[in-house]
DNA sequence: TACATATGATCAT
DNA sequence: TGATCCTATGTAA
């Protein structure tokens, strides 16, 4: 679930069990968090919120439980009762009476206090989130555009957390497509209106990868798929994992590569290097 | 069994 | 930019 949208439904979900519970019981693995059950059994539980990529519970008192689940953590919301056994590394659960929350295979999991959360070096680098309701095209574009970056390749600039949080390379790939730019473009040769492009791409792709669990292909596109049987992986992307298949707009083979040290798949007409601006979509 | 790969991030250079 | 870490999974051998 590594991404912004994948975070912040976890954290939504985690929310609608957990908030105003007081756990009955809290499970650790061994070496996670020793003797700490016992600072959180039968201590409400005030929010679940997501930052960039990070989830943070927090507990009456002001305790907070932070965890990252890198490229491999998973929430999972079991019902009352023992959670049942699995091929993932169970590492910590929250029992409440509606159900428990399971977190596996994660190995980022501390405990803070509000000090030490302000002085999270993760959380202290974060920029502004990209799912916050309030969040604007404008900010992000202005973000992008600020004269440090204007060398930076798009893809890394695009995953930098410092500069918006909660992208991540599916949706970079995603956006990058939808703008019609290569991952290796820089803004600093590309038109004056590029951040601004990107900005509503990603905030678009990223809103929509919200409410559909994941989908940034286009709807239409993807209900038909749908219907004609396909797989959700099978419909859910423009380019992501596509490569070697068809572009949707042009039909040419989805290419597959290293770009700025990340795997990336972009069509190369639709998306051609060296080249000044790009096809709208 | 071994290896490559991964929706992430940090550190050294 | 490249090496490295973490855990899990898919494929090749």
């Amino acid at each position: 679930m590594p991404e912004g949208p994948e975070i912040r439904r976890a954290a939504d979900r985690l929310a609608a069990l957990l908030a105003g519970c007081r756990p009955e019981r809290v499970e650790m693995a061994p070496g996670v968090l020793p003797g700490m059950e016992r600072r959180l059994q039968g201590r409400r539980i005030v929010d679940v919120s997501a930052r960039g990529k990070a989830l943070l519970t927090r507990f009456e008192g002001g305790t907070i439980l932070y965890t990252h689940n890198q490229l491999y953590g998973r929430w999972e919301i079991h019902p009352p009762g023992p959670i049942p056994p699995s091929s993932r590394a169970l590492r910590l659960a929250i029992h409440c009476r509606e159900g428990a929350a399971a977190l596996y295979s994660a190995t980022e999991i501390e405990l803070l206090d509000e000090e030490r959360l302000a002085a999270h070096p993760y959380l202290a680098r974060l920029g502004p989130e990209l799912l916050d309701p309030a969040m604007e095209e404008r900010t992000i574009a202005e973000r992008l555009a600020l004269p440090r970056f204007g060398r930076r390749c798009l893809m890394g600039l695009l995953q930098d957390q410092s500069v918006v949080a909660g992208l991540g390379n599916y949706l970079c790939c995603e956006i990058l497509f939808d703008c019609g730019l290569h991952p290796s473009g820089r803004l600093g040769t590309l038109p004056e209106e590029t951040p601004v492009r990107l900005a509503a791409s990603a905030l678009r792709l990223a809103r929509q990868s919200y409410r559909t669990a994941g989908i940034t292909n286009d709807l239409r596109r993807a209900a038909a798929l749908e219907k004609r049987g396909a797989s959700f992986e099978a419909r859910r992307f423009l380019v992501y994992r596509r490569g070697g298949l068809p572009c949707y707009r042009c039909g040419t083979p989805i290419e597959k590569g290293r770009y700025c040290g990340r795997m990336g798949y972009l069509c190369p007409r639709c998306q051609p290097a060296n080249q000044a601006g790009g096809a709208a979509p």
